[in-house]
DNA sequence: CAATTCACTCTACAGCCGTTGACCGAACTT
DNA sequence: AAGTTCGGTCAACGGCTGTAGAGTGAATTG
């Protein structure tokens, strides 16, 4: 055979993304500390020495697994805000991205974790104070409504609250947009 | 000398609660995985046997350092509510008891913790739900307000997000109040 | 004062972890 | 067809972990 049935770039990418898929999830399943290089090589059906070849040391392999947590753009109108917010934190459409999942996961035992959610969120709050209208303290509120959410998407995605599981997203999404607005400010 | 300095009794009791502040504190810190009992043992001034010894296990150990969140009881005030929420959540006063934030920490990453939060948030929505006047999905509203509160402590205690650790308790639960008010029902 | 209890330490085991380096065989190159 | 590259495996290391058991010496008891 002088045609192999599969060239050794192909190869190297697939597998090179399986092991990606395999360590998205079980860092999003089970965070940092408790995934092992082990198991994501077996899930992803490769030898574990391989994961250290190609990523070179677990942290590296769960920082390219991970995404950086998107900010939003937010606009000066109210209401498109919220709903970037709510998009943004996986309260609308199908969900976070793994990555995301994975970095919330392990926000709270993981240093590294926690420094990258903080900035994120640190840059989040700072762009939706600046597109408040100008209450009396922009940058708090924005906080409270940055980490507000982060609480219901937690309670919802890595929690798994029941009460907030068998609602449908754009229910959750309507009942929370008053409050917001009240967080944002008093002229609503 | 037939007066010991200090008696067995008192030595034992005495010893137990070093450990179990070391405990608290790290668990708090770190989280569950994080934590070794030699560590903890260290903290104390202990050999870590003696660990073994008084608690049986890293988890019967975990299970006594850390506190039940607590329940409040909801009243049918809304602005009482509100406060009851709060303080539970360590917004207001001192913050939360270290046992509770040891708990927290583990919560995204040790299955145990988790299941005790569940638990926990699941009896508090419930009584919101309860102590809510009737507006039209108050299980769903009371799941709201109890995530969006603990999104916020986690921003403030575990996370410390500058934006709220610069802001004083009251000013931060009086900019909260109305945004609860809103998630609680239309009605105010 | 002799005997016993018990708080506490020492030493060690077995298992899992991240990580490494030697090795193999199939895909490429010349 | 011979030589080289490289995706992938195998076996092993040193370190850290939770945990167990034997031992020690001071407080207690009779």
């Amino acid at each position: 055979m002088s045609t192999p049935r599969q060239s050794r770039a192909d190869r190297r990418r697939a597998t090179e993304a399986r092991i990606l898929d395999s360590a998205r999830e079980l860092f999003a399943e089970k965070g940092f500390e408790r995934t092992t290089i082990r198991a994501v090589a077996a899930a992803a059906g490769v030898d574990p020495a391989l994961v250290m070849q190609y990523f070179g040391s677990k942290r590296k392999l769960f920082g390219q697994a991970v995404q950086a947590l998107p900010t939003p753009l937010p606009t000066t109108d109210a209401d498109e805000l919220v709903d970037q917010l709510l998009a943004s934190l996986g309260l609308k459409l199908g969900g976070l991205p793994e990555g995301t999942l994975a970095m919330m996961r392990s926000m709270l035992t993981d240093q590294a974790a926690a420094d990258h959610v903080r900035a994120a969120l640190g840059r989040q709050i700072d762009s939706v104070g600046a597109a408040l209208p100008d209450p009396d303290h922009p940058e708090l509120r924005a906080a409270l409504v940055v980490t507000a959410l982060l609480g219901v998407t937690i309670g919802h995605q890595l929690l798994g609250l029941a009460a907030l599981r068998e609602a449908p997203a754009d229910h959750i999404a309507a009942l929370l947009r008053p409050a917001i607005k009240a967080l944002a400010g008093p002229s609503g």
